[in-house]
DNA sequence: CAACCGTGGCT
DNA sequence: TAGCCAAGGTT
């Protein structure tokens, strides 16, 4: 749920989430669309499908409980190298690497004196923070810098006047240099991803089938209708139902 | 590696 | 207001 959305934004889902779902068997046992609609409008409902994939998985796998080792983890649906790293850290409280957006532009800062990280993750950057990070640290010292970066060193008004490690930061020794933003988001309004989110709102909020109609009413443009629905099919986020109907997957 | 994948709050 | 940005993953 954490993943590219706003702590506070997730928390009362989660809340939710767990009490009706308590055990990842829990939800393995209730239809993928289950989980999409539980989802509402966190966003990136792929992620909703990849968890209950994910739950499945470890319910029959792993005796319903997360494992804790990387490579289990990699290996789940949804979970990357960050995820894998969170849930060692602040699950297990091992000394694990979560390199998030949070920590990156901490080090970014404070190591290199850059105003923000630079596009992908590299080899090199994930190398760098693991030899930061103290051996004997459990989670620590993740959780620390973690926070550091969601409540102080934030991306746009850093507070650093009240910052812990001010002292040595680079990057306000340099005097907070500007620089050009990496990656631009891409346009929202009128994007496929708005069309897909309208289609699949209207699945969510039925209580079955839609009609082609129903769907032809969530959005204008025909032909990027159909593609959002192509795509929401592909992805296994809708599927067909009987009567030339549309569903959310069984 | 770049593009794609939702949604909403804040400035 | 239009753009920025958020505990990323997959292709």
């Amino acid at each position: 749920m954490l993943q590219q959305t706003p702590v506070d934004r997730v928390l009362p889902h989660w809340s939710t989430w767990l009490a009706r779902w308590p055990a990842p068997s829990a939800l393995a046992g209730e239809a993928p669309g289950e989980a999409i609609r539980a989802w509402g409008r966190l966003g990136y409902p792929r992620r909703a499908l990849r968890l209950h994939e994910a739950a499945t998985r470890i319910a029959r796998d792993h005796a319903d409980l997360v494992p804790a080792d990387e490579g289990s983890l990699r290996a789940l649906p949804g979970v990357g190298d960050y995820t894998a790293g969170a849930v060692r850290a602040f699950a297990y409280g091992q000394r694990a690497l979560a390199l998030d957006t949070n920590v990156r532009r901490v080090i970014a800062r404070h190591d290199h004196g850059l105003p923000f990280p630079e596009g992908a993750v590299t080899r090199a950057e994930s190398t760098y923070a693991d030899s930061i990070q103290p051996q004997r640290t459990g989670a620590a010292w993740m959780a620390a810098v973690m926070e550091l970066g969601a409540l102080v060193c934030t991306a746009r008004q850093p507070a650093c006047e009240r910052c812990p490690i001010a002292a040595s930061c680079r990057w306000l020794a340099l005097g907070r240099p500007e620089g050009t933003p990496p990656r631009r988001q891409a346009r929202y309004a009128g994007s496929d991803r708005q069309a897909r989110g309208a289609l699949l709102a209207v699945l969510r909020e039925a209580g079955g089938p839609v009609s082609q109609r129903q769907l032809d009413a969530a959005w204008p443009d025909a032909r990027q209708r159909a593609r959002a629905l192509d795509g929401l099919v592909a992805d296994g986020l809708v599927a067909p139902a009987s009567r030339g109907r549309w569903a959310l997957p069984d």
